[in-house]
Parts: structure tokens; sequence; C-alpha cells
DNA sequence: ACAAATTAAATTGTATACAATATAATCTTA
DNA sequence: TAAGATTATATTGTATACAATTTAATTTGT
């Protein structure tokens, strides 16, 4: 009986912890496509958030992407650098930073236009199973 | 039908984001239990390791947590500091450095034997989907 | 209208992650 | 058995993440 006093503390009893270890894993399997074009997996999430619907605010692209400030401000400054994008004061409220992505920005999306198919080929799960997983994370995110 | 052709780059689209996302909000929901304690949420899965099998050598804890060696030697050096484990060579394999729970390290357990509970409890999923989830996560964690 | 509250970004500090490399010990094999 | 391959950690460098705070702009309440 008191045996079961920890039970609940052991790794194969959580579900956080394979949440954690297969979303790194399934990021990780994204990585050997985004070496020609030194990309990262948060970059691209940013890219993707941008090439469907640039320009963003930091805001928006907080809220979109469940990241904060503190993780997409030097990473948007450093994608500025390289000139994928531009920063601009939005004229209305001057608190707000509006992205946009530049031609070279809108010209990456060809690069990595057939990574997300490369990399689902690779996925051990039936679409029928990709497709419960897919509803069962948004259910867990879009909750409160 | 040109339309198409980034269909696949939308997030709403893609598996992997809601993955990244969900597994970092799940995270973040143990943070609050942890302030106490003054451990995180990686911490927190070296000692549940450790908890069932102390002892064990970096490289098992590597292989259970799918976390490398660039990760886990310094998490566990600042742990040895803080005195909730030991690090030793092993004797027959001096490659190997095996971590061994003090009883500060077996103590802390009584202070978060309740967390996954709390935790739980704030998942919004059914027991059926929480079950279907832990299914197909470690299906994508076991692949290869 | 104006002080207080709120909001949007940026900054600071700490803690992961992991690729790539280095180092030291062990194993393999010609 | 000794050089080469392999293995277990550690280190270095870069890129997140996020809590907490700061700063500047806007909104709100009276």
């Amino acid at each position: 009986m008191e045996e079961k006093k920890y039970d609940l503390l052991k790794l194969e009893n959580q579900l956080c912890f394979p949440l954690y270890a297969a979303a790194r894993k399934v990021t990780s399997m994204y990585t050997p496509y985004f070496r020609e074009t030194g990309i990262t997996y948060t970059q691209y999430l940013v890219f993707m958030a941008l090439w469907e619907k640039s320009p963003l605010s930091v805001r928006e692209l907080c809220r979109i992407l469940y990241l904060d400030s503190g993780t997409l401000t030097p990473l948007i400054k450093k994608l500025e650098r390289e000139g994928y994008l531009i920063k601009k004061r939005d004229p209305d409220d001057e608190r707000v930073v509006v992205v946009s992505l530049t031609d070279k920005g809108y010209s990456l999306r060809e690069n990595v236009a057939d990574v997300p198919e490369k990399v689902g080929g690779c996925m051990p799960l039936s679409a029928e199973e990709a497709k419960t997983l897919y509803r069962l994370l948004y259910k867990l995110l879009e909750a409160e």
C-alpha cells in the first residue's frame, strides 16, 4: 500500500514527460532540413506566422506562437539584422512594433516548402493517429 | 490550385507546432508548484529518474530523459553543489560517472509528492483522452 | 484634464537544449 | 599488443524560454 505513495512521481506515469520529450524529438527532426538555410526551428515558426499574415505586431506574434517578448524580441532583432524582416513603430500607437517580411524573408519560403512533407513522412503515426494527436494537443493548448 | 503550394507551411496544418506549444504550456503548469522547493522542471525530471533508480550513470540519465550530456552535465553539477546528489567515478570503468541521491535529494520527494495530482487536476482532458495522448506520444518517442 | 492603471516592447538574469568538439578510458583487431 | 576505433563525459558556442523588471505610450477614472 505504502508503495503507491510515490507512484505518480514515476516518469512512466506522467503525461508531461513524453509530451516534453516528443516535442524536442520532433523539433530536432526539422533541424537537418534547415541546415542549408541556416534558420532554426523557432525562427521557422516566426516565418510561418509571417508568411501567412505579415505584417504582424510583436504582440500578435507572441500570441500566435505562445511565446513571450523575452524570447521573440532578440530573435526578431537577429532576423532583422540578417535582412529577413523589418521592424517599424505603429504611428497610431507608438508602443506597438510592427514586423514585416522583406523580399528575402518571403523568398525563404521556397526553400522550405517541402520540409513539412519530408518530416511528416518520417512521422511514425497514421493519418488517423496524427489527427487524433492534433486534436488532443489543441485541446490542451486552448484550455482556459 | 497554386494557392495550395504553401498550405503545409501554415501553422494550423502542422503537428509539430501544437506539440511544441503544448509541451511548453504543460511544463509551465508545474513551475508554480516548484516555487517553494526552488527546483526547475528539468531538474524535477532528473529527480524522478533518480528517486526510482538511484544510482544512475550520466549516460543512463541521458537515455532515460532523452537529453544529452551538454544539458545534463551542468545541471547535475549544480544539483551536486546544492547537496542533492553526489557524483562518483565507476571504479570498474573510469569513463563512467555515477550519480547518487543524498538524503537531501531523497527527502525532496516528500515536498513534491502531490504535484502530479495537482497539475493533472488542471489538465483539460478526460482520463480516456489522456490515455490516448500518452499512447500516441510514446509511439512518436519510441520510433526508430 | 490629469494622475493612476494598463499595455507593448525591451531588458536582465537564470536555466535549459543541443551541435560540435575535446578528453580520457576502454575495447578491438590486425 | 599497440594503434585505431569506440565510448562516456565534459566543454564551448549558439539559440532559445521565461520570470521579473523597466520604459515609454496609451487608456481610464474622476
